[in-house]
DNA sequence: CGCAAATGAGAGCAGTGCTCTTATAAAAGA
DNA sequence: TCTTTTATAAGAGCACTGCTCTCATTTGCG
């Protein structure tokens, strides 16, 4: 018998618990050990159950890895749709929305990892990742939106693509955010890469020894960064 | 007795011998496998050895990993280092560097995400693999110099640096790069995380759907990137 | 030539992901 | 209520991993 889905029966209760358990401990075990040394026997120990019984809830160590990756993009994708909104003014709430980016990157930097860092060895996300792999990508492409509709931003009219780009950043924009130019499309593209390179030499550790105030030179890269794209300061 | 470091003994040079040829299996199981898949035992067998002989020549997985990474970096540091030069003028100059990055990153995934991806778990790069680190680094801070020098620098006047920013960039220059001004430091280590943070992206795959001729969009970028910090289009 | 050092091979330990069979508990049907 | 079906748990086992030990062999140097 299927399950109605809404009213869930005692028995896909008590599963749905277990695999929340599992969930929280493999949590926890990634923030300690890292993201590759994720290990399904160990997840099992700590919950005092046998490591076979694990694989009645995911069919594979992958499986559990794309929940906690699933649970990871949605939680950042959260912040980043809140922040989006916070503040006056179209360059604020882009600045806010990466300060959120940053501010999840550096409390749960194994998640982040395991997110943006490398591909784990062996792993090939499933197609269910990439809806809330785009939400923090949607979320700045809304605030282009609504600053372009506020009339906050601002083309530069030296800026010029090439026709291959320029036909490729105008599909884009009519796909997701209508109106904006293709020169500022490509421009927020490159602010993206920007804002997530720059969080991962953080994460990583690649700004060690050069940068001690990073919070300051943050600060300075989302402003000059958003002052690129097109957002008139308020 | 200490090898007299020059000429090398005959048992030092296969053992040396031994050790390159390692080095190259792990590569080629590095290129095939991955990251954090490379297996000692594999390489072994690869080699027809056996798995404890190969502890004679590199005494953990951690220790052929750094070798690993040290090649790598060394191998994309000379790549950035020649292209620093080619072409005329500051801004090709730093195009072609750029370029030169791109083009070893995307011939040399695994390397690649080796060296600038997630840190391998558990493993801690040890201090000889930072000099290697730096090369890329020090590739464009020279450029960064010579373009000063050359006067093809120019100096945003609106870009303002709060004080302990503007003091640690000063700091900067002056070790790396003296002569050039703090807000030129700030955004070239803008377009550094820029230029990082857009290959990574490329390679990881997380540009799919989004950009079709990355080729293009690459070469905007490293436009965009090089006018924001203030090379002069010749 | 002989000796000491370097090397290779093998066994073994503890860990991993994953699969299989067997036992048990719980829900569903008669 | 009793029986049957189904989900779960447990354990053994396979093939693999990194790594350490011992023991035999080779090899180069004095």
């Amino acid at each position: 018998m299927e399950p109605s889905g809404v009213v869930a029966s005692a028995r896909e209760r008590v599963r749905d618990a277990v695999r929340g358990e599992i969930i929280v401990a493999a949590r926890a075990q990634l923030a300690t050990e890292g993201a590759g040394a994720l290990s399904l026997r160990a997840v099992a120990r700590e919950l005092g159950m046998a490591s076979s019984a694990v694989y009645r809830y995911f069919k594979s160590r992958d499986d559990l890895l794309t929940a906690l990756i699933v649970e990871a993009y949605d939680s950042l994708g959260a912040e980043a749709e809140a922040a989006a909104t916070l503040g006056q003014g179209s360059l604020e709430h882009w600045r806010n929305a990466c300060r959120a980016v940053r501010r999840w990157a550096l409390s749960r930097p194994t998640e982040y990892t395991l997110i943006y860092g490398s591909p784990v060895p062996g792993y090939q996300a499933p197609e269910l990742t990439v809806a809330p792999a785009s939400r923090v990508l949607f979320a700045l492409a809304a605030l282009l939106a609504e600053a372009n509709d506020a009339g906050e931003l601002v083309e530069d009219p030296s800026t010029v693509l090439p026709t291959s780009l320029d036909t490729e950043m105008r599909a884009l924009a009519d796909f997701a955010i209508p109106g904006v130019a293709p020169s500022i499309v490509a421009k927020a593209l490159v602010a993206w890469n920007q804002l997530f390179g720059q969080i991962s030499f953080e994460v990583f550790g690649q700004l060690h020894g050069l940068v001690q105030d990073t919070d300051a030179f943050f600060e300075f890269a989302i402003d000059a960064m958003g002052r690129f794209v097109g957002f008139r300061p308020a």
